[in-house]
DNA sequence: ATAGTATATGAAACCGGTTTCAGAGCCTAT
DNA sequence: ATAGGCTCTGAAACCGGTTTCATATACTAT
């Protein structure tokens, strides 16, 4: 390695030993400001930086958390999502002196797998996981391996953790009392049951017809996984059953159905608005521009690096902390408002 | 932590020594087959992992990896080529029981100062650089440190390291080959002077007019910066010249140059075709479907990865290997071909 | 003056592995 | 039989920090 000097040298050059360079290092207390500052001299005339890993041998921790993201399909990152809070996740670890390392897996196995040789080699203060369908089955392992953990999005089934969510309920509920008010009947939905968040869009979305005493009706309700592909078929079953507007629960499925419609030779939003979901880059690069449910991706992560800080810091473990962010809906041209129908 | 059980405890339960428990556990030799296999016993049933912490300190080998992207703009995931880069290492890294830490930063200062902390903590075994307008100023810290490292992309200036790299200077002669086959006259180009690869795409558009004996045209060539809005603003720069077809140096900045022509009204590829660079998800899914140079980035990540775990294992240092990966263009509909003009 | 406390420091133990080294046991070749 | 060379194995040193503990000195309170 490049840095040959050590805390052993650094004690001579200064004729102290190394428990008060130590203490100087981590600005203890009980060190004569004469013997502090001249230790510091020496730190900075010989550049020594303390090895990371001597310290965390002997002090137990790391700096190092792990970010777990766990989905399926071929490719994590086809979705904007996934980088985009990676991202965020990043900015703020970074912010905190946090070192954060990528864990991406792709079925439910090699997850669990993943996530044990994780856990085993006891190398992260703390862990950040992307809740899916998957999410919960970590979630003994976690809690048996005692370490430090949140959530992006909720897990299902135990909710006993940390996590931070958007108001997902709130997007379908925006997405679709837009669509009402701008004189929609028919109003399908692309929803997806492959994680909390896909339920509790279609929550949203039922309950805003639901208070407008529109009836619920299943055939205008198609099913994706998240991926473009998948929302071109559904919107391909959607489109015999003539819809006039239709709610599709993310970005990258948007993307997909409106594949779907041109191929038809529907116009957007003239034969059918179209209200996404996420406010990803690709929204606002989609023929038409996306009207969109906004989700704080960058605000979720932050929260998420800060409760786990906290968390790492702390003795002993606190009540788990859950956080709501909350959702707006930006207007572009999809949904038609601009020439309202 | 979880794992309450050491080297020492499997040594004592096996009646051996810690010594012999590292040789099984590191597979050397000068063990009798049946206390090994006593030990593998012993370890199988309490399920022991070794401390990653304490075998790198003793070892001096942490088998974590650094990722380093450096770029400038607001979100560096905004580009999909970083992201896909990045899963394809992380997956290779995974492969290869590496640890992968992802670092990414926005302005060359903060590049130097994240450098600089990530060399000193001499936490990693090696790094993966992406070169941009900056790589090169990283190179000088990175020999110093005598750290494995390997550039994905060529950096600008010092070619005496490691990269892998894409034929860029193909991409651009088959993009621009592909249109003046399809015999568009006036071929304009949305290049980029942010980094070789964009220098490069422009020197083989600039061949393959020249090849054709088509006069260079300055007024056909607008720059961006990779991102969208830089495309939409330098494709509007180029509408005026009243070009019939557009090399544009990446899928991301197509999208940007694809919203400044439906501003314009102009239809692609009816009235201006266009062949994008990179093959990205966005590159299917938009309208229409961009015909485009498909770089392998996986394949390119996956190349990074080996090589630098190789140089990992070397005692000595070896002479750099230059990798560049072929490219290949995927015609779809947005160059005109189906229907040609 | 004297006990009692707070401040300041170094020696040594410790974290959990790897690696060196010495020595024991067993073969083979002379 | 004996030297020389393998094959095994464990004790101990080591990696570079942190932390404990004992001790020394300085300062306060009686």
């Amino acid at each position: 390695m490049s840095n040959k000097i050590t805390m052993q040298r650094v004690a001579e050059l200064a004729n102290v030993s190394k428990a008060t360079v130590s203490r100087v290092l981590n600005g203890y207390p009980y060190v004569r400001p004469a013997v502090r500052e001249k230790v510091q001299r020496i730190i900075q005339e010989t550049g020594y930086q303390p090895n990371k890993i001597a310290r965390l041998l002997a002090s137990e921790r790391s700096s190092i958390i792990g970010l777990v993201i766990s989905a399926s399909g071929e490719m994590v990152f086809n979705d904007p999502y996934f980088p985009a809070l990676t991202e965020a996740i990043s900015k703020s670890a970074a912010d905190k002196d946090l070192i954060l390392s990528l864990f991406l897996s792709y079925t439910e196995a090699q997850g669990q797998k993943s996530l044990s040789a994780i856990l085993a080699a006891g190398l992260f203060d703390g862990l950040i996981i992307t809740a899916d369908n998957k999410g919960d089955s970590f979630i003994p392992l976690l809690l048996a391996a005692e370490i430090p953990f949140v959530f992006t999005g909720r897990p299902n089934g135990a909710e006993n953790v940390n996590y931070v969510d958007a108001d997902n309920v709130t997007g379908g509920y925006l997405a679709a009392e837009h669509l009402i008010e701008l004189g929609y009947r028919r109003i399908a939905t692309i929803a997806s049951d492959q994680n909390s968040a896909g339920d509790d869009r279609l929550l949203g979305y039922r309950q805003a017809l639901n208070e407008r005493d529109r009836p619920y009706d299943a055939g205008l309700v198609a099913f994706g996984d998240y991926t473009a592909e998948s929302a071109y078929a559904a919107m391909k079953t959607l489109i015999p059953q003539k819809p006039d507007a239709v709610f599709v629960a993310s970005d990258t499925m948007s993307l997909g159905a409106l594949r779907a419609l041109r191929e038809a030779d529907l116009r957007v939003p003239q034969d059918i608005a179209i209200v996404s979901h996420d406010d990803l880059p690709p929204a606002i690069l989609a023929d038409p521009p996306l009207t969109t449910v906004r989700q704080p991706i960058g605000q979720a992560g932050r929260i998420a690096v800060e409760r786990l800080a906290e968390m790492i810091l702390e003795p002993a473990p606190s009540p788990p902390q859950r956080t709501i962010n909350p959702v707006n809906l930006v207007v572009r041209a999809s949904c038609g408002a601009a020439q309202s129908p």
